[in-house]
DNA sequence: CGCCGCGCTGAGGAGTACCTGAGCGTCGCC
DNA sequence: GGCGACGCTCAGGTACTCCTCAGCGCGGCG
């Protein structure tokens, strides 16, 4: 993702797991956003970052090798560190481990998970512990607005119903107009990230999506041969 | 919760208990309330707080490592500080230990107790002791209106009968309108903090209300495939 | 102009999510 | 203790979503 967070000064988040690729995509997709990003692959590791430079956000690996999750939060609070958590959880992981982990401050996401939705999931922590402003305008390009409350999509006033899918692509459009995407970016940053189909699904999801919302309108989305898809009004 | 509470200056709210995660989950939906909250871990931290920050309200865990929750109100007053309490109790405390402190502006709630029930209470507390300038004006959407006080739900006028379950379950609802809520959230909130059963609950629940709430007429709760339901009138 | 490759689109199938009713256990009331 | 109300679980049926596949169209390049 492009969009550079609008806040002025930029939270800090501590990012906690050991799978290597999946620390890289999260870091580099909360990076892009604007946020200042450490990193920890284990639960020790984490205890000294976070108490060496404070974070406002914890995401966490329910799983860590040395230290269970909900371990290393106690730990975290008799250090003193009050940042929420954003739990990292394996899809089969006991309900009882996590069930409950989304009271309070906190949130959790089941493995495997999308990296545009750990972002969502990340500004909605931040906005609701008050660190991020209140930015609650809906998204918005040309006559499309997206409300991320409601989940309404309309183009020109005109509520369009989306799957989730479809939301998911067209809200990655929106938060990077003006940018051509590639197919791969897209697949990597709308689809859970261990999606291995082929490309084709993109072609197909912005079929769906174009049909939905350009019928006879100027085209909002443009192919662009070899290369991706991008978000602009009809000029050129 | 997302409501914003409309009073025009907030209350102030001492939240005492050792577990964090209750301590977190209770601070932060009283956060959402509008509620300005402040957190203690020990007792004596209870007493230090209460003293240099005086609050509306307190919410005290009865069984605190250091100082018994009954110990704690009567330094508290020794302090001059006035504010009624909200105990936290466990279940099996004797009857002896708690019975007796609803009593005047008291109250208590045994653990484990659903977050939507600890704001219900706090508001009742603060509305009894005067604290809460908003008087008790019904919640309303659509319509569709809810006495809280007793606890009679109307659509149109008419009187609809719903089981506790129901009821927390539509007040929920009406408290964060026009925002998809999702199964967990829902569970979160409205089901005591410990549950783990599984989701299904939520669409069973959501099935029986709206069966009650919906007969031929518009319906409220939408489905939001794929991530969970929502209240809004029938438009879109 | 013709070929090749990329992109577009619709159909089909598999899997998933959701709804609903039935059954059972528990709690409270009479 | 008996009865009814309530809440939870389970399972069947249904609707929908998403992915794959294959055929077609169009643009680019020789």
């Amino acid at each position: 993702m492009f969009v550079v967070n609008s806040s002025s000064e930029s939270k800090r988040i501590l990012i906690v797991d050991d799978e290597p690729s999946i620390l890289d995509a999260v870091a580099t997709s909360l990076r892009y956003e604007g946020f200042d990003v450490d990193r920890a692959t284990t639960g020790q590791a984490a205890l000294d970052s976070a108490q060496e430079r404070p974070p406002d956000l914890i995401v966490l690996d329910a799983t860590p090798p040395d230290l269970d999750g909900l371990e290393v939060t106690r730990r975290l609070r008799a250090l003193g560190v009050e940042a929420p958590v954003l739990f990292l959880a394996a899809r089969d992981s006991t309900r009882g481990r996590i069930a409950g982990l989304s009271v309070g401050a906190h949130d959790y996401l089941t493995k495997p998970f999308a990296l545009a939705e750990i972002v969502v999931r990340t500004r909605a922590i931040l906005r609701r512990t008050g660190g991020e402003p209140q930015k609650d305008q809906p998204l918005r390009f040309a006559d499309v607005e997206m409300d991320e409350d409601t989940r309404e999509v309309r183009r020109a006033g005109v509520p369009i119903r989306l799957t989730a899918m479809e939301y998911n692509l067209l809200r990655y459009f929106l938060l990077n107009p003006r940018h051509v995407l590639s197919k791969m970016q897209i697949i990597d940053h709308v689809w859970r990230y261990d999606f291995r189909g082929n490309t084709n699904l993109v072609e197909n999801r912005v079929s769906y999506l174009r049909k939905k919302l350009d019928p006879r309108r100027p085209q909002l989305i443009h192919t662009v041969r070899r290369v991706g898809y991008i978000l602009r009004d009809a000029s050129a």
